[in-house]
DNA sequence: TCTGGGGTCCTAGGACCC
DNA sequence: TCTGGGGTCCTAGGACCC
């Protein structure tokens, strides 16, 4: 889908359309004070002097998605608002609003799916769709079938997409960014060369800025350059895995199926504080987030029907380094207590002297409410620890 | 003025077992 | 004394993606 959360935004907001844009965020936006002094009236109504703006931000939020009309002034994806701001102060900022993007979601994936049932979901805003055995899905290279369901996806929803027709899904998605927005591209086995070994190598999915800057460092820049080097000495440089992996990706090989169906592995929480907080100074609050956090992903595990055996936590320092820490209990639970109290045992594992910006919660081996749970692994032994305590309830130094 | 939240997968070392 | 060889599970960190 094309800037989706933005183009989400855009179908109420439509006296937004054409000014740069930018959603993100989330502790400000349009804030309930103008909602509520238009109430009654519709949304579109608001007259765009009385949105509020990129520049009016403070926070620690960051882009989830600029319009075109945005990007020009150098933000995009993941780049922190303040710092967006002074790229470009006049944009208008709007709050993420995930309930509405989801709703969204469901309504193009189900024309999707109608057309096309072999979908694997890849997110909010992405698929992957198997054309082979769709009837008429090969006529143009798979065009028409992408022009009927651009057309689909726009009429039921008013959003444009952009389709990349390939032999495989990492030629596909690469297609696919070819010629957004509405765009339809195909890419033929021929055309690896003429199509793809232009690239930079951060074109393809899977290769990150810590992958490309090694690649570059060894002076590899496009995939082209990366195809040319012996797969032998690609795994001698990136290891057996991903080196074989580099190779294929760079030679458009990849035979990974549309996956229609899976099961979550983990579901977490987590949140970053407007301050930094200390364990020592802001006990209380940092006390009270632990329980909330706990407390939604219980919710959300009972929501889905699961429960889950390793229980961890997820520190964010001052400084940006992470830690986590983890614990496997012998069976799956899925109760905000008894999670609160697995996530404590973990915390006394941790350093707690530096400042706080993050904090997280999470639960993994999740397996099926209802379903067997598998039997203990092997013998834990007995935890001499007072379970009722940790170090956000009970007293630090 | 730093850098969200929710995920998946991989690696590597140590424990433990046969 | 010169220290097997698998295999699985657990844990911590990190790369990457949407």
């Amino acid at each position: 889908m094309d800037a989706f959360f933005a183009s989400v935004e855009l179908l109420r907001y439509p006296q937004l359309k054409g000014l740069p844009l930018v959603i993100g965020g989330g502790r400000r936006g349009p804030d309930n004070a103008l909602l509520q002094r238009y109430a009654g009236q519709p949304l579109s109504a608001i007259p765009v002097e009385e949105f509020p703006l990129l520049k009016d931000y403070t926070g620690r939020g960051v882009i989830t998605t600029a319009t075109y009309q945005a990007r020009p002034f150098g933000i995009g994806s993941a780049m922190g608002l303040m710092k967006a701001a002074r790229l470009c102060p006049q944009a208008i900022l709007l709050p993420v609003d995930f309930a509405e993007y989801r709703r969204f979601s469901r309504q193009f994936k189900d024309i999707v799916l109608s057309m096309a049932p072999l979908m694997e979901d890849r997110g909010v805003d992405e698929v992957y769709i198997d054309f082979t055995d769709i009837p008429g899905g090969q006529r143009q290279g798979g065009r028409s079938l992408a022009q009927l369901m651009q057309r689909a996806i726009a009429d039921a929803t008013g959003l444009t997409c952009s389709i990349g027709v390939a032999p495989n899904k990492l030629l596909a998605k690469m297609a696919s960014e070819f010629n957004k927005p509405h765009g339809i591209s195909i890419v033929q086995p021929d055309d690896l060369q003429r199509l793809i070994w232009p690239l930079a190598c951060r074109k393809i999915n899977g290769i990150g800025p810590k992958s490309d800057a090694r690649l570059q460092a060894l002076g590899i820049t496009t995939i082209g350059d990366l195809a040319a080097r012996p797969r032998p000495w690609l795994v001698q440089q990136f290891g057996k895995a991903y080196g074989a992996w580099l190779h294929d990706a760079a030679w458009g090989r990849d035979d990974r199926p549309v996956v229609t169906e899976s099961e979550p592995v983990s579901m977490s929480r987590e949140t970053t504080f407007e301050r930094d907080l200390h364990a020592r100074d802001d006990r209380q609050e940092l006390g009270a987030v632990f329980t909330r956090l706990c407390e939604q992903v219980a919710a959300d595990l009972q929501r889905k029907g699961y429960s889950g055996r390793t229980i961890g936590i997820k520190l964010r320092y001052a400084d940006f380094k992470t830690a986590t820490r983890d614990m496997t209990l012998d069976l799956p639970i899925a109760d905000a207590a008894a999670i609160r109290r697995a996530a404590g045992q973990c915390l006394k594992r941790v350093p707690l002297t530096q400042r706080l910006r993050l904090l997280g919660v999470r639960v993994g081996a999740l397996v099926k409410a209802g379903e067997e749970p598998p039997p203990p692994a092997r013998r834990t032994p007995a935890r001499r620890t007072r379970a009722d305590s940790d170090p956000f309830t009970a007293p630090l130094f």
